[in-house]
DNA sequence: AAACTCACG
DNA sequence: ACGTACGTGAGTTTT
């Protein structure tokens, strides 16, 4: 069996990635997209080759002779944007530390050297792949060396293959005529000029005719038509520089020897810290855990006996400082501990008894843990401000993260690369963990005590750096105890009705199926996108709407345009309805009610990128409303029994938020002066009386007021609207004359982004915006509204997180019985003792309405009810 | 695992 | 020329 060679076309092949890989950053602000698309493509060729050697080629920077030649004839190249341009370095950095073969040469081109090389292994009968995203390189394929062309269509990796005969099937010429084809037709994005009037059709007949350009200049007064006769005796001498400029090299002097470029450490530490550092999840699943080097922090030492435990626990008393991590998973309870440079691992008989030892930590000192409202619910301990979620705190300085787990944190802030639980454990389950390899386990326990314990104060020091230690100590920290008790506190919920729904929903929906079949002429699967789009735009020729990289579009708003025409459609509509309300609420609800009949969802603190928390487990935030059917639900949401349900929320937030920030005078009176904003902006931006203002006028005003808040694009506004970009335009234009500081108020904060990388809400809430310094147009505009719309968001959520803390404060030093029970982002539900329910609405009113002094008031309306149907 | 669709603010 | 409103989570189908 012959050797394998594999070679890569290094800039070429990040050049593809990068503009077909989507926008990438690291948490350091690096961006990873080419990088990271590259790999993909090396390590899938590897995959598939099974290659014995592997070699990178570069240019080097320094531009080469034959682009110098060419050079003085037309400019120089287009730069490299900024954002790939850093990748470089780091790319040839990430291939070192996998122990690849990186070769460049003074005075050669990356293509030069994969062609000698090519050339030189192919004359001692090995196999070569070529991978390059240049055509140019069609010219290197002979009967063993394959080039392969990768194209990312849709996401999708596909690659092309050619052999000597692949080219001469696709192009009609052999890989040394494809020289002459260049040198004739040119090619922009290789800096080949060409013969001017000659394009690709032309050539392919001249060259497959004549054979070179040589030989089709000899006869140049047969060829027709007559332009491209004359163009060619004209411009000879530029074909013939072309054809200079396009032959590749292939007798470049090389000091290195294919067969050193083996492949023996590309799955080694080095290159695992290097892919951490990048985070590259995927790639990270390719190494083999079990070889990796493990380091070993501050291994746990195991402490069994109860009166051993309790004096540890009062040896840390004294310190000014400890690392807690409750472990509390899968029959398995206890409790790591770490001080100083200490560490014990103390198991607890059960979940019962390891909240006992809650109470060993009175008069605690300060605690840092990761994930303090899920350690809460093991080990609920004493509210106080001296606590370091280090969790928190890594979400407050980088929101985008999409996990803070311990060895994220101890990269990003120690500067220390740890393997995960799944680099260590893989899938496994904590009980089957704990029966593994004891060394191991105690090194791993360690961690989960120890960082937090070193990263708690560096990550304070950050946060006071940044002036964001108040959003932690004054908002966060306080919130994740009110957001804990909401998740004990649950929602009740009633099991039989919901079933009744559920029912009811059934028979409807059967029907509908039967319908729709009918209409159909066959059954099929409705749900499916693809069946669906065949029925209707292939069977039925309906017209098509929008379509998605992978078929036709069968979205609402297409169907909704289809309605009036086509019952089909508004009973698809129907269908998908009521189905969502079936899967999703009766069903998907029914399976989340506990033994005690409610719902204990969890709240999330750290996920969303502007600040506001968010919901699972199931999603208590999405429960239909706006739909009557829908909203019918929520008469299975009930009080316990002797309390109703006050339900609270904020007025238009957002967009008093942007009066107060934008300081504009104009929606700042139209506030103190209106019962109806939307009204008020329709007279404002309309030039009509308020009194005056159309009921058209006044939804327009709204739909501007919404596109004002996301960010405004006049295509956004045009959508949201069905009008034309033009009149959506005039919309925007007006409006902003009506309320100048709102415009410049916008425009900055999109410069803020650009110059600081990052846009911050009234309560120093940070969202970094990475897109707002990519060179693509698409992932740029984006970005800036991003930047419009974070900081009213973002604000938003501060203040309904300050009134939360705040209202449920005052429940409970009240010596109130009432709870709060759900947040749905402006909203508040309280399920409130029916004797309280005055007390509870003075507090709702008070808190909320006080949370921020904003030049507007901030208004609230208050519901009450016996289900949340009636209170909403 | 990714794509699509749709529920909410 | 580019082809989208901002922020979420979940269920179903398809790859």
């Amino acid at each position: 069996m012959s050797k394998k060679v594999l070679l890569i076309d290094g800039h070429s092949i990040l050049n593809r990635a990068f503009y077909g890989v989507p926008m990438l950053t690291n948490s350091e602000g690096l961006h990873t997209n080419g990088i990271y698309g590259f790999l993909n493509i090396m390590f899938k060729a590897l995959d598939e080759e099974q290659a014995d050697y592997l070699v990178v080629a570069f240019d080097l920077s320094a531009p080469t002779f034959r682009h110098k030649m060419f050079d003085a004839y037309k400019g120089t190249r287009k730069p490299m944007p900024q954002e790939l341009h850093e990748q470089v370095p780091v790319l040839k950095e990430a291939l070192q530390s996998m122990g690849i073969q990186i070769m460049s040469k003074e005075g050669f081109e990356a293509d030069d050297i994969l062609g000698t090389l090519g050339h030189l292994c192919e004359e001692k009968g090995y196999d070569v792949t070529i991978i390059s995203g240049d055509r140019d390189l069609l010219q290197l394929a002979t009967k063993k060396v394959k080039i392969s062309i990768p194209k990312t269509k849709a996401n999708r990796t596909q690659v092309e293959n050619y052999y000597e005969d692949d080219v001469l099937k696709t192009y009609q010429v052999t890989p040394t005529q494809f020289i002459d084809l260049k040198a004739l037709m040119g090619d922009s994005s290789d800096n080949i000029p060409g013969v001017p009037g000659i394009g690709e059709k032309t050539a392919t007949k001249i060259i497959t005719t004549y054979g070179s350009i040589e030989n089709a200049h000899e006869h140049a007064e047969d060829i027709k038509p007559a332009r491209a006769s004359n163009n060619l005796q004209e411009h000879y001498d530029m074909a013939v520089m072309s054809k200079e400029l396009a032959t590749i090299d292939v007798h470049v002097p090389l000091e290195i020897i294919v067969e050193e470029a083996t492949l023996e450490n590309v799955y080694c530490d080095e290159s695992y810290q290097m892919m951490k550092r990048l985070e590259f999840k995927n790639i990270l699943n390719r190494f083999n855990k079990d070889t990796m080097n493990v380091p070993v922090l501050s291994a746990a030492e195991e402490i069994i006996d109860e009166s051993l435990q309790r004096q540890k626990i009062f040896e840390a008393m004294g310190k000014n400082q400890i690392g807690l991590f409750p472990v509390w998973e899968d029959g398995v309870y206890g409790l790591v501990l770490a001080y100083d440079e200490a560490c014990f691992w103390m198991p607890a008989k059960d979940g019962k008894s390891l909240q006992e030892m809650a109470g060993w930590f009175d008069g605690h000192p300060t605690i840092a843990i990761a994930g303090l409202k899920e350690g809460l619910h093991a080990l609920p301990i004493q509210e106080s401000g001296r606590i370091l979620d280090i969790g928190l705190m890594a979400y407050l300085m980088n929101p985008l993260k999409d996990t803070y787990n311990y060895d994220d944190i101890a990269r990003d802030y120690i500067g220390m690369t740890l393997p995960s639980r799944a680099d260590l454990f893989g899938k496994k389950k904590l009980s089957e963990i704990m029966d593994g390899d004891k060394e191991k386990v105690m090194t791993w326990l360690g961690y989960l005590a120890m960082i937090p314990l070193k990263a708690g104060n560096i990550l304070k020091e950050a946060l006071e750096k940044e002036d964001m230690w108040s959003l932690y100590e004054d908002i966060e920290l306080p919130l994740s105890f009110s957001l804990y008790r909401m998740e004990v506190n649950g929602i009740q919920v009633e099991k039989d009705a919901l079933k009744e729904y559920g029912d009811h929903l059934v028979g409807r929906i059967l029907e509908l199926e039967q319908e729709i079949y009918a209409l159909a002429g066959e059954k099929f699967n409705i749900l499916s996108p693809k069946q669906l789009g065949i029925i209707l735009f292939d069977k039925l020729h309906l017209p098509y709407g929008k379509k998605t990289k992978t078929g036709y579009s069968t979205s609402a708003s297409v169907l909704e345009k289809l309605q009036d025409e086509e019952p089909i459609a508004s009973l698809v509509l129907e269908y998908r309805q009521l189905t969502k309300l079936k899967s999703t609420y009766a069903d998907g609800l029914a399976n989340y009610i506990s033994e005690d009949g409610r719902i204990h969802g969890k709240f999330n603190q750290t996920i969303t990128a502007t600040g506001r928390i968010s919901s699972t487990e199931p999603n208590l935030q999405n429960i239909p409303v706006r739909m009557e059917l829908g909203r019918q639900i929520r008469k299975v949401f009930v009080p316990k029994e002797g309390c109703i349900f006050v339900d609270a929320d904020y007025s238009q937030i957002e967009l008093r938020v942007l009066a107060h920030m934008s300081g504009d005078e104009n929606l700042i009176d139209a506030y103190k002066q209106a019962e109806d904003i939307h009204r008020m902006t329709a007279s404002q931006v309309f030039h009509t009386p308020y009194e005056e203002v159309t009921s058209q006028q006044r939804s327009n005003a709204k739909a501007v007021n919404f596109g004002i808040i996301y960010g405004i694009s006049s295509f956004g506004l045009s959508q949201g609207l069905s009008i034309t970009r033009k009149e959506a335009e005039i919309y925007i234009k007006q409006y902003f004359e009506a309320y100048p500081k709102i415009k410049a108020f916008l425009d900055g904060l999109v410069q803020t982004g650009k110059e600081k990388g990052s846009i911050y809400t009234l309560f120093h809430r940070k969202r970094p915006i990475p897109e707002l310094s990519s060179g693509n147009f698409m992932q740029r505009s984006f970005g800036e509204r991003i930047a419009m719309n974070s900081p009213i968001q973002g604000t938003a959520a501060d203040i309904i997180k300050i009134a939360m803390i705040r209202v449920d404060k005052r429940l409970r030093e009240e010596g109130l019985e009432s709870s709060l029970v759900l947040q749905i982002h402006d909203e508040l539900l309280i399920e409130a003792k029916i004797e309280e329910e005055a007390a509870v609405r003075k507090i709702l009113e008070e808190e909320m309405s006080r949370a921020a002094d904003l030049k507007v008031p901030l208004e609230i309306d208050i519901n009450t009810g016996m289900n949340w149907y009636e209170s909403k």
